[in-house]
DNA sequence: AGACGGCGGATTGTCGACATTATTGGGGAT
DNA sequence: ATCCCCAATAATGTCGACAATCCGCCGTCT
């Protein structure tokens, strides 16, 4: 099946890191799949010492599990772990709220406001996938406005270890259209600088989120 | 002046990595000190190869920055970093509180409620290292009952970062006796097996740390 | 037939040498 | 005297080869 997975060379062990994140994150590696050192090496065409720099990194950054002379492969986050995850998500995005309202310029209200716009849209085409893309625009601009890297950083981890578990909350019938919702609320409550409310707005939100994906592991689990 | 740090020599990279981090964390390098490979070598007495990975993993857990081509050095965490890594910590350990409320068993009940007591009597003999030394476990075991590994994973490692800071905040006076009726309204509220008590008490202990820490920091700065 | 033990292939871990890149210090020109 | 350029040096980045380890397979022994 994967004949061709290579491509062009990269030069030096950062970007070999970079192609194979992103091999993983969108799922080009299959989750468990083995990843031997000397076939990487030949399929991006960096010597294995770059590799193995890659590894070490992706291992601590969660993507991939090593085991001492075992080798290492694609990490499988387990139903209960991505809940884990969801959860302090949760926690970590509701500091990020609370910290944007104190620091809401009048220009990232207009920001705010456009990506909402356009998200009305979406949900209007039924564009499920356009609508997830900007749901993550949504909140990396809140990141930003927070001016918080620590827990930035974190998020954004967390982020790529759980993705592929994003689709079985957006395709939820009815969800798009609650998730709007309450990204308007959320807009309301940072716009009136009103970091307790930006706070609730967001953890009421991302509650919601976790709740379906709860209900969306449960269905999958019975069947 | 580093004549001599060397140390048995530890025959893998993972040996190398538990030591280079032992020395970081409690201060046998000091901070933005250069971490040169080759020296590193001699001193372990490992390959540069095993030194190589040791510093990408290291790097990756925000011990040590390198940048490229140009080495590495043992990260500084400024200030105002240290403030917002215990902000995040607030964040994940309401969480973890929140968690732990709902899976209290008796004997978790009583290892807290001894912990308590040795707590006590630390401060009572005016011992804020016996004390701190506490601190930390008693909440490493209300990360146990939570039993959520992402958090407390999360929350171990942020902890390594800022363990500099850490004394700022604890020889405070008047410090400990207040931290002490924290916990113990932290205990009830976890005994009574309420979610939203158990995260609300822990949330106001660690706003004080916080509040604590940024005066130390100001009053640090204006020297 | 089943279990134990050891051989062989495959894969990771380690090392030393070489290439590449930054830095520093000196020499020459203005 | 000052500035700029370039060589010398030191450190990192990369590679290929070798050693150590693990896994599956096969034969043998009970």
């Amino acid at each position: 099946m994967s004949t061709e997975r290579s491509e062009a060379a990269p030069r030096n062990s950062l970007e070999v890191y970079r192609r194979l994140r992103e091999g993983i994150i969108n799922g080009r590696f299959q989750s468990n799949e083995r990843l031997v050192e000397a076939d990487l090496s030949r399929m991006f065409v960096a010597g294995r010492t770059a590799i193995r720099a890659a590894l070490v990194r992706l291992d601590q950054e969660g993507l991939v599990a090593r085991e001492p002379n075992r080798g290492a492969r694609v990490r499988l986050v387990s139903d209960r772990e991505a809940l884990e995850i969801e959860q302090v998500r949760v926690a970590l995005e509701q500091l990020l709220a609370r910290q944007a309202a104190t620091r809401m310029t009048p220009a990232d209200l207009v920001d705010l406001r456009n990506i909402l716009h356009e998200m009305t849209d979406r949900v209007e085409a039924g564009d499920p996938l356009g609508y997830s893309e900007l749901n993550s625009r949504f909140h990396q601009k809140i990141w930003a406005i927070a001016d918080q890297k620590v827990a930035a950083t974190l998020v954004a981890n967390l982020k790529s270890q759980s993705i592929r578990f994003q689709y079985r909350t957006i395709l939820q019938p009815g969800r798009p259209h609650n998730s709007l919702h309450e990204h308007r609320l959320i807009v309301d409550a940072l716009a009136a600088g009103d970091p307790d409310a930006s706070e609730a707005a967001m953890r009421e939100h991302l509650s919601r989120v976790v709740d379906t994906l709860k209900s969306a592991i449960a269905r999958h689990q019975s069947h």
